[in-house]
RNA sequence: GCGAGUAUCGUCUAUCGGUAAGACAUCGGUUUGUGGUACCGAGAAGCUGGGUUCAACUCCCAGUACUCGCCCCA
C-alpha cells in the first residue's frame, strides 16, 4: 500500500497545477449559503407557504429560472430600474439573448399562455417558490440571488379576488409570527383613466419642475408616476399636494377600488391608503399594494408586494385575462421573523442512539439501524466513531433518551443493551423484542428530565 | 449606479513595525466495554495584490467581500 504524505492545504493556494487560476473559495457577491443552521426558518416558510397555497386552492407550478430576455422587457417595462440596471443578461452559445428571471409573474404569463391554461375553470390560482435574481448592490435583506414566495390568480377581474390575495399576504405573515405588518394600497387605474391622470401629473410636476431633484426631472420624461416615489426631501414636498391616482379613476375603477375597500374592512384587514405607491414594474393596472414590516416608529421595509395587471396577457399575446399576484421576499420575512423572535421549525429530534464496538458489531449495527429506521424509530449513530465513551459523548450531546449498545458480546448472543440515559440504568434484550421495547417505552414518554437538570435547548 | 465604515483561527475577541494570544466550538486523552463536570493535549487565522521599510498582520494605495445610507425593490 502506498503512503501518502498529506501536504496541508490552504485556501489561499489550493491549486498548485500550472496554468490554472486559484479557485476562489467564495460566493458571488450578493449570493448567499443557506447553512444548516438557517434551515429551521426557511423550512418554516416553506410550509407554511405550502400549506396557504393549498387552502387557498392554488396549484404548483415550478418554471426555469432563465427566459428570452425579451420576455422580461415587454412585462416588465423599459424605463424601469429592473429592467434597465439590474437584470442578468447573457447570450447562450447558440446565440439567445437570455436572462435570469428577475421575478416571476412573467414567466407564468409565458406558461399561462404557452399551456393553453386559459381554458381551465377559472380562476386559474397558481403558486412558485424558488429564486429570482437581481444585479443590484447588495444590503441586509437585498440579495442578487434571493427566494421568492409568489401568488398568482388568472380569469377572474372581481375585486374579491384583489382581496384575497391580500388576505393571503396578510396570513403569510401572521402564521410565521409576523403581527406587525401594515398594508399599503393604492390604485393606479387602467390605462385609459392612468393616460388623462398622468397628464394632469406630469402638468403639475412640470409647473414646479425646478424643485424637483435631478433625478425626478428626468422621470418627468420617463416615468412620472415614479416621482411620487421619491425619497427627497424637496420631492416629497411637492408630492404630498400633487393630483392622487384614487382622485382621477374611471368609474370602473373607482369601483373596484371602492369595492376592494369594503370587502377589506369586512375582513377587518387594517390598511393605508398610501396614494404614493406606485410600484416598479409597468404592468400593473387597478390595484397595487405592500406589506411593509414594523409598527409606526422604526425602519420600515417591504415584506412583498403585488398588485393586478389586467392587460399583461394580452399584450403578451395571449388571450384577454385579469390577473393578479404577488411575492414575498423569504429571505426578509425570516429578518422579521428573527426581529421579532418569532419560532422557526422544530424538526423531530432522535430520542435513540445506537452505539456499536467491535467489528463484528459494527457490521451488524448499520443493519440495525436500518431495521429501526424501517420501524419508523428515529434513530442517531455515530458508527465512524471507535471508543464506546466517545459514542455515548455524541449520543450524550444529542439528549437522546436512550442508548443500544452493540458490542461484540451482544453480537454473538444476538442480543442488545438498552441503556437509559436519564438513569442511567441499562438492560439486555434480546434482538427480536427490541423494537416493541423502545417504541414501548419512547410512548411512556416519562422521560424529560435529564440527569444534570440542564435542558438542551437547540432551539434555533 | 453613488456615498461611508469594516476586514486576525469555524465563531467571538486580544496584541504588536521584529516568532500573533485567549475564549467558545471541534478532535483526542485522563489504563483500554459506558455519557453530564474537571484536568491535559492537538489542529486551526492576519481577504487579495502592490508599495514604504532592514523588517508589514500592523503604515499607504488598489482590488474584493461584508455592513450601513441613497437609488430601487422582495
Amino acid at each position: 500500500m502506498e503512503k501518502k504524505t498529506v501536504k496541508k492545504t490552504s485556501k489561499k493556494a489550493p491549486v498548485e497545477k500550472k496554468n490554472l487560476e486559484p479557485i476562489v473559495l467564495q460566493t458571488l457577491r450578493g449570493m448567499k449559503d443557506i447553512l444548516p443552521e438557517e434551515q429551521s426558518y426557511w423550512e418554516q416558510v416553506r410550509r407554511v407557504s405550502e400549506r396557504l397555497a393549498r387552502d387557498y386552492g392554488f396549484s404548483r407550478i415550478d418554471l426555469p429560472s432563465v427566459e428570452f430576455s425579451n420576455l422580461y422587457v415587454r412585462t416588465i417595462g423599459e424605463g424601469t430600474d429592473v429592467i434597465d440596471k439590474e437584470m442578468y443578461n447573457f447570450t447562450t452559445r447558440g446565440g439567445d439573448k437570455v436572462a435570469l428571471r428577475p421575478e416571476f409573474t412573467a414567466g407564468i404569463c409565458r406558461s399561462f399562455i404557452q399551456h393553453g391554461m386559459n381554458v381551465l375553470s377559472k380562476p386559474v390560482k397558481l403558486f412558485s417558490t424558488g429564486p429570482v435574481y437581481r444585479y443590484d448592490r447588495p444590503q441586509e435583506g437585498r440579495y442578487r440571488e434571493h427566494y421568492q414566495a409568489n401568488f398568482d390568480a388568472f380569469g377572474e377581474q372581481d375585486p374579491i379576488l384583489d382581496a384575497q390575495m391580500i388576505q393571503i399576504a396578510h396570513r403569510f405573515m401572521q402564521c410565521l409570527g409576523i403581527k406587525a405588518v401594515q398594508i399599503q394600497i393604492n390604485s393606479i387605474g387602467c390605462p385609459t383613466c392612468r393616460k388623462d391622470y398622468l397628464n394632469l401629473l406630469v402638468n403639475y410636476f412640470d409647473s414646479k419642475k425646478n424643485k424637483l431633484c435631478q433625478d425626478c426631472k428626468r422621470r418627468l420624461e420617463t416615468n412620472p408616476l415614479r416621482i411620487l416615489d421619491c425619497k427627497e426631501d424637496k420631492c416629497v414636498q411637492v408630492a404630498v399636494t400633487a393630483p392622487q391616482s384614487v382622485d382621477h379613476l374611471c368609474e370602473e375603477c373607482h369601483v373596484h377600488f371602492k369595492t376592494l375597500l369594503e370587502y377589506l374592512d369586512e375582513l377587518d384587514l387594517p390598511y393605508t391608503i398610501n396614494p404614493h405607491l406606485v410600484r416598479g414594474l409597468d404592468y400593473y393596472t387597478k390595484t397595487v399594494f405592500e406589506i411593509w414590516s414594523g409598527s409606526e416608529e422604526g425602519k420600515k421595509f417591504s415584506l412583498g408586494g403585488g398588485g393586478r395587471y389586467d392587460k399583461l396577457l394580452k399584450n403578451l399575446g395571449g388571450e384577454d385575462t385579469p390577473a393578479i399576484g404577488f411575492a414575498v421576499g423569504i429571505e426578509r420575512l425570516i429578518i422579521e421573523m428573527k426581529r421579532v423572535q418569532a419560532r422557526p421549525y422544530k424538526p423531530m429530534k432522535p430520542r435513540v442512539f445506537l452505539a456499536q464496538l467491535g467489528n463484528m458489531a459494527k457490521k451488524k449495527s448499520l443493519r440495525l439501524f436500518s431495521e429501526l429506521e424501517k420501524n419508523g424509530i428515529l434513530i442517531a449513530e455515530s458508527f465512524g466513531r471507535g471508543s464506546l465513551k466517545s459514542q455515548l459523548k455524541v449520543a450524550n450531546k444529542l439528549g437522546v433518551e436512550f442508548t443500544l449498545i452493540l458490542g461484540q458480546k451482544e453480537a454473538l448472543d444476538g442480543t442488545v443493551i438498552v441503556k437509559n440515559m436519564t438513569t442511567g440504568v441499562q438492560e439486555t434484550v434480546s434482538m427480536d423484542k427490541l423494537f416493541d421495547m423502545i417504541k414501548r417505552k419512547l410512548k411512556a414518554d416519562n422521560v424529560v428530565v435529564y440527569h444534570n437538570g440542564e435542558h438542551d435547548t437547540h432551539g434555533v
